[in-house]
DNA sequence: TCCGGTGTCAAACAGCGTTCGAGTGCCGAA
DNA sequence: TTCGGCACTCGAACGCTGTTTGACACCGGA
C-alpha cells in the first residue's frame, strides 16, 4: 500500500526549479533531449512538456502541432551542415564531403533522420546549399539541370540511408528479437536455397551479408560522383559553357 | 430524436452477407483496400476489421501486430516485381527497367511506399532478385562487391523517391494548405533573396522549381548506371575476371 | 482600477494498438 | 453419441496518443 500523499503547500511546485521560459527554441531543445532519451516512438507532446516541467497543452501556444515541432527540430539539424568555400578544382571531394556532412548532421541525435525524412529544407540553409552547389559545379561544365537534380538525388539518398541506419533492422514477423539473430535468420534462409537455382547468390553469400555501412555509404557517394563525372567530361569534351538545355536534350 | 431501435433476432447478423473467412491473405486484401481508401494514416486495425465485418481483436489471432500486417502488405507488393531474362548485352537498359518496375510496384497502391520504406524483402523474391543481378552484371565485369551494393543503393533510392512522392509536399508550419500554394510560398521566398549573394540560384530558379518527377527519377537511374559503367570499363580495361577484391581495394 | 493580450494548464475528447477472457463451433477420439 | 480440446471470434477494457477547450494568472498601458 502506498504511503498517503503528503499535501504540498500551494506555492510549492517541485518542478519549478529547472523551469525555463517556454519558447520555441526551448521546446526544440527539450524535444531533442527526449529524442535522445527515448527515440521518436517514445516522443510525445506530454513527454516533451514533462521535460520542461509543464503540461502538454502549454506547448500548443508556441507550436501549431506535433508536425510543426518536428519541422523545427529538422530546421535546427539542417543548420548544422557547414559548407567549405566551394573549390571547383576539387569538386568531387567537396561533393563527397557534403554527403558526409549531411550524414553527420542527421546522425547527431537519435532518430533525427526518421523525423527529417520526407521533409524539405525551406529556410536560408536550402538557399545557401543551392548557391554552393551551383558555384561548385557550374565551372566544371556540369549542366544546370544536372546540378539542380543532383542535390535532390543525393539528399534523398543520404536521408534514406540515415533513416534506415537509425531504424536498425526489424523482424519481418513483428516479434522483438536482437538484430544479429534476425540477420542470422536471413542468412540461414539464403543458405538453404537450392544451389542449382541460385549458384551466384550462394557463392557471394559472405559478401552479401557483410554489412559494412561505411563502405556502403562511400560506395553510393562514389557512384553518384562517377555519374556526375560523365556529365562533366561530356561538357568539357565539347568545350561548351554551362548550358541548361544540355541534360534536357540528353 | 432517433427512431427506437428495432430488436433483431439473435440469428440475424447484418454484416454476415459479405463475410469472408478470416485468413492472413484476406486481411492483407482488406488492408490494401483500406489503404487505397484512406491512406496509411487512416489505416487502423479497427478500420481493417470493419472492412472484414468483424472486430479488431479478431485480427490478432492471425497477425502478431500491426507491424507484421504491414510486412505482409510489403511482401505482397514485392512479389509484383517481375524480372525479364537477364541479358548482359543490355545490362544498362535492364537495370533501368528494374528501377521502373520497383517504382511501379510501390506506386500501385496508395502509401505502400511509406509502408515499405525501411523494410527489407526477406522472402524468395529477394533471392530471385539477387541472383538476377549477379547473372546480369557479372558477365559485364562488374566486381561482386559492387553488384552486392548497387542493389542496396538503388533499392534505397527508389524506395525513398516513391516515399517522398506518396507523401506529397507538406507545409513547414504544419497548417493544411494545398501543395501548389506551398510551392508558391517557397518560390516567393527564394525570389526575395538578395541577388548579390545568390546570383546563380536566382538565375536558375525556374529550373529548380520545375518539378518533373519522371525526369528526376530517370536522371537518378541514369546517374547510377553511369557510375556502374565506370566499374565495367575499369574491369574490362584490365581484362580481368570478376573479382570481389576490386572495389574493396578501391 | 480596469482591460486586453500573452501565456499557462487541468480536464476532457476521440481515437489508437493491444490484451483479456468469456464464448462459440467444430472435429477427432473415446 | 458424447466429450475434450482446439481454432477462432469478439465485446470490453487498458493505457496511451494528439489536440481542444475554457478557466485562470500575470502584466503593461490607459
Amino acid at each position: 500500500m502506498p504511503a498517503p500523499a503528503i499535501p504540498e503547500p500551494p506555492w510549492y511546485r517541485p518542478e519549478a526549479a529547472p523551469r525555463v521560459p517556454l519558447t520555441r527554441e526551448a521546446i526544440v531543445d527539450a524535444a531533442l533531449s527526449v529524442l535522445d532519451a527515448v527515440g521518436m516512438d517514445g516522443l510525445s507532446m506530454r513527454r516533451v512538456a514533462q521535460e520542461l516541467g509543464t503540461g502538454a497543452a502549454s506547448l500548443y501556444w508556441h507550436v501549431r502541432n506535433k508536425d510543426e515541432l518536428f519541422q523545427l527540430v529538422f530546421d535546427r539539424v539542417t543548420r548544422e551542415v557547414v559548407l567549405p568555400e566551394p573549390d571547383p578544382a576539387h569538386w568531387q571531394e567537396q561533393l563527397k564531403l557534403l554527403g558526409y556532412e549531411m550524414r553527420k548532421a542527421l546522425s547527431k541525435h537519435r532518430d533525427v533522420a526518421r523525423i527529417s525524412f520526407g521533409r524539405v529544407p525551406t529556410g536560408p540553409q536550402m538557399a545557401l546549399l543551392t548557391e554552393w552547389l551551383f558555384t561548385l559545379l557550374q565551372p566544371v561544365g556540369i549542366p544546370d539541370r544536372a546540378i539542380a537534380y543532383i542535390g535532390d538525388v543525393a539528399g534523398l539518398y543520404v536521408g534514406a540511408f540515415c533513416f534506415e541506419e537509425s531504424l536498425g533492422i526489424s523482424s519481418p514477423t513483428g516479434e522483438d528479437i536482437p538484430p544479429e539473430q534476425i540477420v542470422e535468420m536471413f542468412r540461414g534462409y539464403m543458405q538453404s536455397l537450392p544451389v542449382e537455382r541460385f549458384p551466384r547468390t550462394l557463392a557471394s553469400l559472405d559478401l552479401i551479408f557483410d554489412f559494412n555501412p561505411e563502405e556502403r555509404f562511400e560506395f553510393a557517394l562514389d557512384l553518384m560522383i562517377s555519374g556526375m563525372e560523365k556529365y562533366a567530361e561530356r561538357a568539357s569534351k565539347r568545350g561548351t559553357a554551362p548550358n541548361s538545355a544540355e541534360v534536357a536534350a540528353k
